[in-house]
RNA sequence: GCAGGAGUGGCGGAAUUGGCAGACGCGCUGGCCUUAGGAGCCAGUGCCGAAAGGCGUAGGGGUUCGAGUCCCCUCUCCUGCACCA
């Protein structure tokens, strides 16, 4: 009979919550314990509940943190919601009720999924970011930003008030375009040629002025930019909210549109959020994630003298100027590219090609980035009828626009050498611009018909002739710099981060705008701002914020001056930003954190979550994070030292046979690119003929339908006929999803988590696969039966009796323990689950089961089915629960083997095995070995080479 | 195209890092028990072969007494980025 594991399972939940089992120390009453910082990715709150997904990080976690605290670590293992945000909205609009009250509901089944799983959350520090409580700080932390600029000389983050000082004392000028400079004067440098001239003092500029400098500094900025628009949900969103020029949420088209919208300069942080990767214990690819999505590269920017009659206002020649990452290869230059929305096109363009320019321009206009990549490989442009001179070898070139220079990156505009540089050659090739080599390879051939992209020494390039890449490039940028004619320079591809969004259901920005539109913080005792209540709070369908119908709340009064308050509100990702702070000190109504608590308890110590963050939360994190430490509100420079990414749990195994458009079979061995595909709004399996190049459609086929036929499987109805085996991500629209809740019902809580943990290493993609859940099922039934037999009499232990323990069992036993903890360090739960098993397979016939290995397997057991364990720890006449028991420890000596079992190979082939004494010397082992019975055949009348014994492993007899 | 990861029985996956390939679980086969159930217990289960034995870690080559593991080439799949100058 089934042990009752919903009975159970819920009676130690109730248990652990009312004694507040897991709940984590204050610095000040943790004495000397060590502390760890367990950290689960708190999940979004949608309405369609906790998926199967969820649990395999939260397990695994908490396993880890289960262990962690029975030895006798201080542990921090919070819980908590993030709420804000477009899906939240969508849900609550698609099911007529507010957001709040879907929010709410949604929190409370998302809670009830999560405890119903058993994890050991310290459920005290418990935060929603939707909580007027908790955004407040949110909010606060917004109003840093705000009040904070980038100092380029100390790179790092500092207060507005410091810059007014250093702009007063004149150590920075200001340029025409409202940048600051440091004072080469003040700095004891020479002055700059040309630009110095144009830099003025603080003191010589109007207060106005003085106030758009300093607003153009703040880390969070309004600025007038092209923004992706999103019509189908009324909002604009973030770079990295788009996928191949769709919306994350929904798979909207979204288009570019200048707005003018709130900012965070992530962009001066670039450098840093690469470089500190390097303190990480991160996934390699993570990493690399980041660092691509950042995208930094080092060049130099380069002024081309334009050939253009100067305009009377004008009193140099005017100049373009490009971005390059080989500056070594200027000579090569033979045309110039612009982006087509680049500003000097007009400038450039001659009269005979004005027509032809437009039209290029308008057609790159209504191209949407799909298109755009889709014609990635054909290159596309316009001769603008206007040349660049060539600084170095003084020749005019051609300029161009072209659709693949881009206005975003760089200067938007390049210098471009066709040798070295496919791109360039493609285009060159195609408009007959002529190819002028100037690096050619160490060693070897330049190649034929395509541009050499690699370094190589410099040729062809009178100031550089021989040089490699590398000095070639320092040589040419100290020239440049010298000639006022560029400078070295590095950008990066990271754009500053879009911070408004246009719905009601985010954090208010805690800012008030004048009428001519500038900003103003509110003062920090005005926080929280909590959103108004509204009946009407859809999206407008245009750029204008729902807010903005709240005209009563809108207003704001400071100084017998009117203001409006801000109507936009914040992305999904602010709240998340900072929560794993506030789990430190959750109910602080003074501040966001206490100092003493954030310095014991941060950085995080383990940081488990999906991959799917790898560029948005995981990257906005740790800027915000940055801009704290550099303010001083944190300690550490960065949040997460260690983090896993458990892997995609897919739907189970589904088989499709496919047919050609004619209706017959088609094997699908015979297919490429076989991908689902949504045709008539169904998503279909379709595949092309790799000869024909017919589309083929898949239909569904059952497992049983199937059978395995070489490296392939095909229908047993036609063996010829492959067919295509794949486990797909669940999804609503495939009906594929497995809910937790289901598995909880049928199987009990600790064995969804076994199963979870058992299916394969954390990290990798792996089918869910229900038909196995029943393995995990077994196993638990059989602890239960072993331990406490099959009686469900409360009080009976009839199996467990102090009693002596066999050696071999005492042998597993403290392998168990060995590997068990190895295992969970490592977090490859699987294996450890896999030991657990071969331990209570001992037990099996063993009667009675000695108390002391039946109290070490509850332990064992606790991290991974904590339910049934402090069951069985309790029903061993334990009054307390478990959670700080110490963890079992091993004795060394109780591994070692008597006698040894030794494979004999001959010629590396086995062939025998002998058992031999454990500290037999290697003599009598080989000659135990060459006796060997089934060794004898393989020596007799061939002469024996070698003998090798690799001690304690095997031994091999080379014979020839 | 670039970068990262992976490829082991019918399935999920093990293998202390160069030393008995397939631990453990599912499934399957046979048996036992039985108030017949999706319960429990025992035995077996990589492939070929009656056996001896042979063959086996995507494919091909190499290093080594010995290779799933190291080196070279090729193929396939996944994930990310993608005209980023």
């Amino acid at each position: 009979m089934a042990y009752n594991f919903t009975t159970i399972e819920k009676k130690w939940q109730e248990y652990w919550l009312t004694n507040k089992t897991f709940r984590a120390f204050d610095p000040d009453e943790a004495g000397d314990m060590p502390k760890a910082y367990i950290l689960d990715m708190f999940p979004y709150t949608s309405g369609q509940g906790l998926h199967v997904g969820h649990p395999e990080g939260y397990t695994a976690s908490d396993i880890y943190s289960r262990y962690l605290r029975m030895k006798g670590v201080n542990v921090l293992h919070p819980m908590g919601w993030d709420a804000f945000g477009l899906p939240a909205e969508q849900y609550a609009i698609r099911t007529g009720k507010h957001p709040r009250l879907t929010t709410e509901e949604n929190i409370r089944n998302f809670r009830r999924q999560i405890q119903m799983l058993g994890f050991s959350y310290d459920w005290d520090r418990e935060v929603d970011t939707t909580d007027p409580n908790y955004y407040r700080w949110t909010q606060w932390i917004f109003l840093q930003l705000f009040n904070s600029y980038f100092d380029p000389m100390d790179q790092k983050a500092k207060s507005i008030g410091h810059l007014i000082n250093e702009l007063q004392n004149g150590d920075f000028l200001v340029a025409p375009d409202g940048t600051i400079h440091l004072n080469p004067v003040q700095e004891g440098m020479e002055a700059l040629s040309g630009q110095s001239s144009l830099l003025r003092e603080w003191k010589d500029i109007s207060p106005d002025e003085q106030r758009d400098v300093i607003d153009g500094q703040r880390l969070a900025y309004m600025d007038e930019v092209a923004v992706n628009w999103c019509p189908g949900l009324g909002t604009v969103l973030a770079n990295e909210e788009v996928i191949d020029g769709k919306s994350e949420v929904g798979g909207f088209p979204v288009e570019r549109r200048p707005m003018r919208q709130w900012m965070l300069r992530i962009t001066a942080y670039g450098d840093r959020l690469i470089k500190d990767l390097d303190l990480l214990n991160w996934p390699e690819s993570l990493k690399e994630m980041q660092r691509n999505w950042i995208g930094k590269s080092i060049g130099a920017e380069v002024d081309f003298d334009l050939v253009v009659p100067r305009l009377p206002e004008e009193d140099e020649v005017p100049t373009v100027t490009v971005f390059t990452t080989r500056p070594d290869t200027l000579y090569g230059a033979t045309y110039m590219v612009l982006a087509p929305e680049h500003p000097l096109v007009d400038r450039i363009a001659t009269s005979a090609q004005k027509a032809e320019v437009a039209a290029y321009r308008q057609q790159c206009a209504t191209k949407s980035d799909r298109d755009r990549m889709a014609d990635a490989k054909e290159k596309t442009g316009v001769f603008t009828g206007g040349y660049a001179i060539n600084p170095m070898t003084y020749k005019p070139i051609p300029v161009y626009i072209a659709d693949y220079v881009m206005m975003g990156y760089g200067t938007g505009a390049i210098m471009a050498v066709p040798a070295h540089d496919q791109r360039d050659y493609d285009f060159a090739m195609k408009f007959n611009i002529p190819i002028r080599q100037v690096v050619k390879p160490v060693s070897g051939e330049l190649p034929a018909g395509r541009a050499f992209e690699e370094e190589g020494i410099a040729i062809d390039s009178a100031l550089i002739n021989g040089q490699t890449t590398a000095e070639a490039k320092q040589t040419m940028i100290r020239a440049l710099e010298a000639e006022s004619i560029g400078v070295g320079a590095t950008k990066y591809k990271l754009r500053d981060w879009l911070f408004s969004r246009q719905r009601y259901w985010g954090e208010p920005f805690p800012i008030v705008l004048d009428e001519q539109g500038n900003a103003y913080a509110i003062s920090e005792k005005e926080l929280p701002l909590t959103l108004p209540e509204m009946e009407d709070y859809k999206p407008t369908g245009t750029p204008e914020p729902p807010l903005t119908r709240a005209t009563e709340w809108r207003k704001y009064q400071r100084d017998g001056k009117q203001y409006l308050r801000e109507t936009n509100t914040m992305p999904q990702w602010a709240g998340s930003c900072w929560y794993y702070l506030r789990y430190i000190d959750p109910k602080n109504p003074k501040q966001f954190i206490d100092p003493v608590k954030e310095k014991y308890w941060m950085p995080v110590d383990l940081y488990v979550g999906g991959v799917e963050h790898a560029v948005l939360h995981l990257l906005y994190a740790r800027f915000w994070h940055k801009v704290l430490f550099d303010l001083g509100h944190v300690s550490s420079p960065e949040p997460f030292m260690r983090l896993v990414n458990q892997g995609l749990i897919l739907g189970e195994m589904e088989f499709h046979a496919f047919t050609k458009p004619d209706g017959s079979p088609v094997s699908a061995d015979e297919l490429s690119d076989i991908a689902e595909e949504m045709l008539d709004k169904t998503p279909t399996m379709t595949g092309t003929h790799k000869t024909t190049g017919q589309k083929c459609l898949g239909r569904r086929v059952d497992i049983e339908a199937v059978e395995k036929s070489g490296p392939k499987f095909v229908l047993k109805s036609n063996p010829s006929s492959a067919v295509d085996a794949r486990a797909f991500k669940m999804s609503k629209s495939r009906g594929n999803v497995v809910n937790p809740d289901a598995i909880v019902k049928d199987y009990g809580s600790d064995c969804l988590r076994l199963y979870e943990m058992y299916m394969g290493p954390l990290e990798m993609q792996k089918p869910w696969s229900t038909r196995d859940i029943v393995g995990m099922s077994r196993f638990l039934n059989g602890v239960y039966r072993n331990l406490l037999g099959d009686d469900e009499a409360p009080s009976t232990t009839p199996r467990v009796a102090a009693a002596p323990v066999p050696d071999d069992l005492d042998r597993q036993l403290h392998r168990t323990i060995k590997k068990v903890a190895e295992d969970i360090e490592g977090m490859r739960f699987n294996t450890a689950i896999a030991e657990l098993i071969k331990l209570n397979n001992e037990l099996t016939h063993l009667q009675p089961v000695p108390k002391n290995v039946a109290d070490a397997f509850a332990l064992l057991l606790a991290p991974f089915a904590p339910h049934l364990a402090e069951e069985v720890w309790s029903r061993l006449g334990h009054a307390k629960s478990l959670a700080r028991e110490p963890w079992p420890t091993f004795d060394p000596a109780k591994l070692v083997e008597s006698v040894l079992e030794l494979p004999v190979q001959i010629n590396g082939k086995l062939r025998d095995k002998i058992t031999v004494p454990a500290d037999a010397s290697e003599e009598t082992i080989l000659a135990a070995a060459l006796a060997a019975e089934k060794v004898q055949p393989w020596i007799q009348g061939k002469s024996v080479k070698k003998k090798l014994y690799v001690p304690k492993r095997l031994v091999n007899i080379v014979v020839a």
